[in-house]
DNA sequence: ACGGGCATGTAACTGGTTACATGATTCA
DNA sequence: TGAATCATGTAACCAGTTACATGCCCGT
């Protein structure tokens, strides 16, 4: 699990560990499987250590057991923002952006629709360059490569259509 | 540098590890930039650990500096042929999938074409799997995360396709 | 010969992953 | 009650990455 992606879920509101996780499953939904459970703790400890994330038991109810809340402090806000102004494409998977977007809007630290412009520039602004690379490789097994990298940034450009309705159709409905 | 990719470019011959690197930089042209330079014989010291590899002081010209000459063993052969034969596709890029390609058929392991096909019998399940997926959870944000990943896949698709022509014009040119 | 760059190699850091431990909750 | 499961936490491992060390090579 990302420490971004820790830090985000939190930065909507100090939660326990188990609270992170069922976010995390709810926002990513099938496509967030196979991920351990264990791993969220060791990521939040990591966190604490760094000095990201604050960690007090919560002493509501005595005969509980002991759970901590974790809670972003300032270096770990910064770090988020950091992050949510970030505009280097996620390589690996979408699923980071779309977090992205969701802990934007439930902290209210940035405007969705904001976020997606922003990465649609940088995406245009790659797919040029990726283009502009393939001419220049024609017909070689770089060019090939090349290609299939195109064809990519033009999928996840459509897809940030898709979110920008999805995300305009949640704002004018609030 | 992941191992795998490492191991690859050694089944085709025993080589040093610039050797490596250059082929490995020919292959995947501009999109293999920004990789640090000492990666690779880390890499090759790990495995050489784990016995996939061995290691010959390349005695060849007695005043040349000590190169190395690193080679495959049998127990490397076997993982390069399971790799060869995993059709989990590459989340993270597609230059794997690509130097699959170029190592089977370097290496004479595999036929390119071959893999091509199974590879896309692998998409074609997960892209069904997904838009099955998709329809569950519909105008929710899993669904919309959905979207895209079913976007990519047919994207990484119509690369498989551009993958067949290339590898069997090179093929029937053989 | 000397200085910079390069091929090579090593040590340490970081972060993701796994495996397992512990106590609580639920259900047969 | 006792087994199964769950929430939580910890320790260790492994791989990718960075930073740096060393020694050769080449141009001036």
């Amino acid at each position: 699990m990302q420490q971004e992606v820790v830090l985000a879920m939190l930065a909507k509101e100090p939660s326990h560990g188990y609270q992170l996780r069922a976010r995390l499953q709810q926002a990513l939904g099938p496509a967030g499987d196979g991920m351990n459970a264990g791993q969220i703790y060791v990521t939040l400890s990591r966190l604490a250590k760094a000095g990201l994330v604050t960690c007090e038991e919560s002493s509501g109810l005595p005969d509980r057991p002991d759970r901590k809340v974790y809670a972003l402090t300032a270096a770990g806000q910064q770090r988020v923002a950091g992050w949510i102004g970030d505009m280097s494409w996620p390589g690996p998977g979408l699923a980071e952006f779309h977090l992205k977007l969701i802990a934007a809007a439930a902290g209210r630290l940035a405007d969705p629709l904001a976020i997606i412009d922003a990465q649609r520039r940088e995406l245009l602004r790659r797919l040029r360059e990726a283009q502009r690379a393939a001419m220049a490789e024609e017909h070689s097994s770089a060019g090939l490569l090349l290609e299939g990298i195109v064809l990519r940034l033009q999928a996840d450009l459509h897809w940030l259509e898709a979110c920008e309705r999805y995300w305009s159709g949640l704002k004018e409905r609030s």
